[in-house]
DNA sequence: TTCGTATTGAAATTAACATTCAATTTCAAT
DNA sequence: ATTGAAATTGAATGTTAATTTCAATACGAA
């Protein structure tokens, strides 16, 4: 497990705030870090279930909360109405393929620059924005197109 | 009733369709057509229920699917999680006021351009987007300062 | 008017998330 | 090491909004 930077990090929140470091805990974090992208707490249950069997669901449910809570993780919900977790890291948005499932993350300044000006236009006070981009990827277009 | 154009798409799409033309699906989209704005199906059943008091929900929810289909509505949902209906139109994106619930529409080409170059660097090709911006309106940005 | 099909609407089901509560675990103070 | 208050766990249950079922009814072509 090379995860020592988030244990720590969990570790500290934990502290902060008055909660308890668990086996469970640790589990989830580890079996959430080892994922690679954008998963689902159902996907996590059964990745932690591999190695600790008698994990529930909803643990893992309240610790991926807990995890967004401490920075760890963050919440995306694309159109398919499941909640995914991804690593939290720098703000991007999304390009959801909707054939395969594929998520492709992208960032773009000048969007972001038009959407304060925007706002400003309305006297509006942006908070948090999602900006997702839905169609196909590459290999599906051509899927599509035969 | 001054919904005359909309009657008669809808009446030809139920025609074109081999389907039937009710009371209930006149009253449901009248009642759609003279609410503003982003209207829940909830909301157009109480409406429709003032003038038809024995229109089910259900009724509701299967005829707004309709005219989704008809291309007189269209459908979004935001991060509350209900799904709400709109007249349809061209495209548009929304702020989204997460205090008061007011709604504001945008356009922006700079926006929809620049999300093609994005979309073109990825080989992606996009069918549709979202893009919201949750924040606080003018008159709630002032009412939570105080 | 009749008849086959579509529609209706109350009720039941689904899907995903969220909460409850009794049993268990943690950890600071003995 | 033991204790005990407080936090956590996890199975079961509740919630919310969307969707489907199905028996009764309405539409509209013949």
């Amino acid at each position: 497990m090379s995860h020592e930077v988030e244990q720590r990090s969990l570790s500290q929140y934990l502290e902060e705030h008055n909660l308890k470091h668990t086996k469970q805990r640790e589990a989830i974090l580890a079996a959430f870090l080892e994922a690679t992208g954008h998963i689902t707490s159902e996907e996590i249950h059964s990745c932690v279930r591999a190695d600790h069997p008698n994990i529930g669901y909803t643990t893992v449910y309240r610790t991926m909360k807990l995890l967004c809570d401490a920075g760890l993780a963050s919440e995306r919900r694309f159109d398919d109405g499941v909640t995914r977790y991804e690593i939290e890291q720098e703000h991007h948005d999304h390009l959801v393929c909707l054939r395969c499932g594929k998520i492709i993350e992208f960032e773009c300044a000048m969007i972001e620059k038009t959407q304060m000006e925007i706002a400003d236009r309305y006297q509006f006070r942006v908070l948090r924005h999602r900006h997702e981009l839905y169609g196909h990827c590459d290999a599906c277009a051509e899927e599509v197109a035969k």
